[in-house]
DNA sequence: TTGAAAGCGTTACCAC
DNA sequence: GTGGTAACGCTTTCAA
């Protein structure tokens, strides 16, 4: 592999100084048009590719949007990606993504990683991090955005939703149509964050209702996927048949419980009402379909890339926003 | 915000030179311990952070590794990113991932970008790409890698399958199962090249084995979800009525589509057979389970990141490598 | 064990 | 319309 063509190999090639190539390369209109057609047909001869790590050097501006997800396997976390993208389609930003897999300490090593890349500002799904990560965020030379999530305290902007109160709408949901006996089917501990706070969600909800206790089942370690809620059902099938509604963490967990259940004999929703979380596609194809509620992912996307884009362009230190969406539940016929 | 700070300040603050600093702040054992930990101090109290940049740009190494993905909402794609994240734990190589929602000109714009910010190494999913695309590799300063295909004319290394072989399994076994009359679901055109692929190993193989002719179904363009299959296959009921086997693309594709046969009355695997792709986990929850193919999309992840290290750590031009997996069959009750 | 200098590729700034 | 100079933060190399 040959040594990099650099702009000053293009200038001598060109016959021009190493500035020359600079400006004829971008839009820079002071450039002779015969002079600027000569620097394109060398750069185009040599192979010259430019060099954004220089630029960003010189500049002191990387480009980068860091941005962490839990996971990139889910499709509410994969539409919030894609509509940011979209979003930010017209600006020079570079998604520079980080996967946590659900877990604050790789959190807390990607975002090292990815601040010593210096991005012009950094997303973070989810409200909780470790000390050490707050600390390096709050030293971060750019804003921080907090995204999926209601933070109790705010490192800087937000754009997010109760997971909390999008569970009390399906728990007024079922108590409405009769249901009493609740149980709620997530992943163990506080692992998924978000998860921990449906969790809360249900049992506040169900307590202020006056209801029984929930009956709280955890499958597995973050992420919980279909095959782990089918497994949890089958392994937690004497206590369900007590039930009469199953709350599931998200779709993917639903549907795999609403497999087991119609495999044991157990009818849905005439035996329980099972319901999902994320309006993902499977709830709407599942038989029955499932109730679920949408979070309305791209919107997250959507508008946290113009958010970004208008606290980048306002230079000075801009009032930290906090744009709270709100979720909508969706009935199915599992409920 | 405060300007950045630097190792000077931080030399300053500890009262050494930057240099020091330098050595301090790596394992270099040429540092006195007590040096090492004030200007650790030092650096702590100032909230110093490591410029990756500028590392980057001084020493011509960025410790990116490029990636593109056609889509990210995709079991099998963020399989292999995950394991290829694993793979590559132990190393100082950062993934720069790219989503290039199937379309060859996305790659063209998305391979430019990335190529400035001067990867190790970049790795394609997929063998076809445009002339451009192809010259901007070709020129690359670094191996290049091609997965999840099996290119007729590699640019360089791949580990990849033949989408087009696994596709022979598929009908193999719906021919021996007595299946005569196949159809095949994808997306429109050739927009997603692995499933054209595909449809390609169906119609060849359906020829070889002397059957009548493909019925090819036209989805929509890529990618095709789970909606997209069950939307396509009440447009085309009356076609569909007409076959013993429906080949789809991909496991959600085939869900999609028997959940709407099953609500239209048609049997599955009674009236038709229907097959999916890629061993989806709703592949063995759904009902009745799907007969899929399992391409192995971590062991791709696994074994492309030993490849990237083996590549990287021989400095000089290595023959292009080709490793070629080897699909496996699943069966399911829908076949 | 520590320090000084030089330079990686690009571009803002100032000359011409 | 074009060119020279200097600087961004870090580390290799050489010197003390």
């Amino acid at each position: 592999m040959r040594g990099r063509v650099t702009m000053r190999d293009v200038a001598r090639q060109a016959g021009v100084s190493p500035m020359t190539v600079s400006r004829a390369l971008k839009q820079d209109g002071s450039v002779n048009a015969a002079t600027r057609a000569a620097v394109r047909d060398a750069a185009e001869q040599l192979g010259y590719v430019y060099d954004s790590t220089a630029q960003a050097f010189r500049a002191q501006r990387s480009g980068f949007l860091a941005v962490t997800l839990p996971s990139i396997n889910n499709a509410n976390f994969a539409a919030t990606h894609r509509a940011l993208t979209r979003s930010l389609a017209n600006t020079e930003l570079q998604l520079l993504l980080g996967v946590t897999n659900y877990r604050l300490d790789e959190e807390e090593r990607l975002v090292r990683q990815l601040l010593a890349r210096r991005p012009e500002a950094i997303v973070l799904t989810g409200g909780h991090h470790t000390e050490a990560t707050r600390k390096l965020l709050q030293s971060m030379d750019g804003p921080v955005f907090e995204i999926w999530d209601q933070p109790h305290d705010p490192v800087d902007h937000v754009v997010g939703f109760s997971n909390a109160d999008a569970m009390t709408m399906i728990v007024e949901h079922l108590a409405e149509t009769g249901r009493k006996k609740f149980g709620y089917l997530g992943a163990i501990g506080d692992s998924d964050r978000r998860g921990a706070e449906r969790r809360r969600g249900v049992l506040d909800a169900v307590k202020v209702l006056g209801l029984p206790d929930v009956t709280v089942l955890e499958a597995c370690e973050a992420p919980i996927s279909m095959t782990a809620g089918a497994q949890a059902v089958e392994r937690f099938a004497r206590d369900i048949r007590e039930l009469d509604a199953l709350i599931c963490v998200s779709d993917p967990v639903a549907f795999g419980a609403i497999s087991v259940l119609t495999r044991l004999g157990v009818s849905v929703p005439g035996d329980i009402a099972v319901t999902g979380f994320g309006a993902f596609e499977v709830a709407g194809l599942s038989n029955p379909t499932i109730t679920t509620v949408d979070v309305g992912a791209d919107r997250i996307g959507t508008e946290l890339g113009r958010l970004v884009q208008s606290v980048l362009e306002a230079d000075r230190d801009s009032t930290p926003i906090n744009l709270q969406l709100t979720p909508t539940l969706i009935r199915g016929g599992s409920s």
